[in-house]
DNA sequence: CGGGACGTTGACTCAAATCAATAACCGTGG
DNA sequence: CCACGGTTATTGATTTGAGTCAACGTCCCG
């Protein structure tokens, strides 16, 4: 229905496909507005013709910008499907990637308080976006108070979902923090009611190095490195998590043992608790 | 005009100067809330008493909790005065710093979908917060359209800022790091009307290593490295900036020249640009 | 005074950036 | 059809930046 393209070899069958709505996905933003943009049930209930005017549609073809970095925001726009790399890009014309937005994702969101997107988003393969114009989004909230409700339960979420990206690139090794980003994406695929163990990765691994603060190299070692450890299999873009368990474990691993921090100058009880799981996690694993 | 204290046994009594209300904070969150709080200008001013018994005030002393990881949520937040540091912390007790909150700043809205608070929050001085109940907020936001025109303006620029931390946590090298958050922090004092140039950090080396991604000895050295440079001068928790433009550019460097990256598979014109500033950024301006 | 937390600096080691070579893939066009 | 340039992915060799261990000084509080 969706990519006739793909060609995958591995992890075809089952839509490895970001796209497909998922009927899994409560009440959703993108669920929400899905009902506004096509007036799917109760086509008599009720809903104000303004505010499905205001929720547009719109096909954003491979590797095309959605919005460019220092362009002046139109609209805020919620992913429907497919996949967006998020990235600022400095003057020299080095890119940053910040995230990787799926179905439910909230797109230019940050660019309310200016005039001027702060980020880029460019399609990783052919999405489709519900596009608000900021002019119409006041009446939209006041006229349907769940979409309200479900814009900040999504903001709130991705409030979070950026607080955990911030915890995966604070990582100490690199492979932890490929182990954290994989198992980052499998909750969300999760979240979706897609596989969890199964899954193509819509982005290059230059994206990925950028996004994880790595070499791109280092990224490809990582992978090799888990796939050796029997966590993964992995050919190219194709991931499947062999031992979901095992992977968590390792994704848990930090070089220094956690110091019994006191939050400030509180004294607390006990200076004790040391020596926790020390030793390279990977040591023992390895099937040599 | 500012630190009347200084050179102060570190965050005691006085309220340390984060505090005074910013005048020049037009129109920000904190602002509107203060008003509603205090009925401060206008008390006629046909402002529902509804709306202020919702808006209350909070102090929390230097070292206490706000919230707690894993707590349940019953309320959101919003910094008046002092400084937050926002942490996760993972089952073995170690503490991942995800950012620093001063006036203005929104805690715990990443709670509202959930049932529990995803990360702590711990006054690093003596701080006062407006809180608003989950419940209240509803109608709070009904009742005072400005305030929720606002509270999008702040979430919008959280997000923001969240990116920024991410660009921050990409450099490359930790003085790099350090100064694009020296210069960050430099920017939101700006934006409150303090100093940009000379400031206090009210966090200590650990934690500011923790945010960063380093080790707390590699924030020492890079600290020394830009001193060195005479970019800045430092005294503990004292910095002073001595050459914001010179920090700027050299915030600027990546190791890796740019390459000049066509965002997908989009071929555009110019394969060339290449050779921009390369060699080590500090090794000139050393004053040897 | 001693205990504790913090900050700085040095020495050593290692993980990852860098440089480099190879292979696979894709679309284009002869 | 295959050859071609372009992009991506993997792997290897080498270098270096930063993590780690450790010592030391300071300040504060009891």
């Amino acid at each position: 229905m969706n990519h006739p393209h793909d060609s995958a070899p591995a992890a075809h069958g089952t839509t490895a496909s970001s796209g497909d709505f998922s009927p899994a996905g409560r009440g959703s933003v993108a669920d929400l507005l899905h009902v506004l943009a096509t007036g799917a049930p109760s086509p008599s209930s009720g809903l104000p013709t303004a505010a499905r005017r205001a929720v547009c549609l719109r096909r954003v073809p491979a590797g095309r910008y959605l919005m460019h970095a220092g362009a002046p925001s139109e609209a805020l726009y919620v992913v429907r499907t497919g996949t967006f790399k998020i990235a600022h890009t400095d003057e020299e014309g080095y890119e940053q990637v910040l995230a990787f937005a799926a179905r439910g994702a909230l797109l230019a969101y940050d660019a309310l308080c200016m005039k001027h997107h702060p980020t880029s988003a460019v399609a990783l393969e052919d999405s489709t976006v519900f596009g608000i114009l900021w002019s119409d989004l006041d009446g939209l909230c006041r006229q349907v108070p769940d979409f309200e409700r479900e814009l900040h339960r999504a903001l709130s979420l991705a409030l979070s979902q950026t607080h955990d990206l911030l915890d995966i690139m604070a990582a100490v090794s690199s492979e932890v923090r490929l182990a954290r980003f994989l198992l980052r994406h499998s909750g969300q695929l999760a979240a979706r009611g897609q596989s969890p163990r199964r899954f193509v990765l819509r982005m290059g691994r230059r994206d990925l190095a950028s996004m994880l603060g790595v070499a791109h190299e280092t990224v490809s070692r990582a992978f090799t490195t888990l796939a050796t450890a029997g966590l993964l299999q992995v050919n190219d873009r194709h991931v499947e998590i062999l031992d979901l368990e095992g992977l968590r474990t390792f994704s848990r691993s930090t070089r220094r043992p956690p110091e019994d921090v006191s939050p400030f100058n509180t004294r607390r009880s006990g200076p004790a608790r040391r020596a926790a799981a020390r030793a390279s996690p990977l040591a023992a694993p390895l099937p040599g």
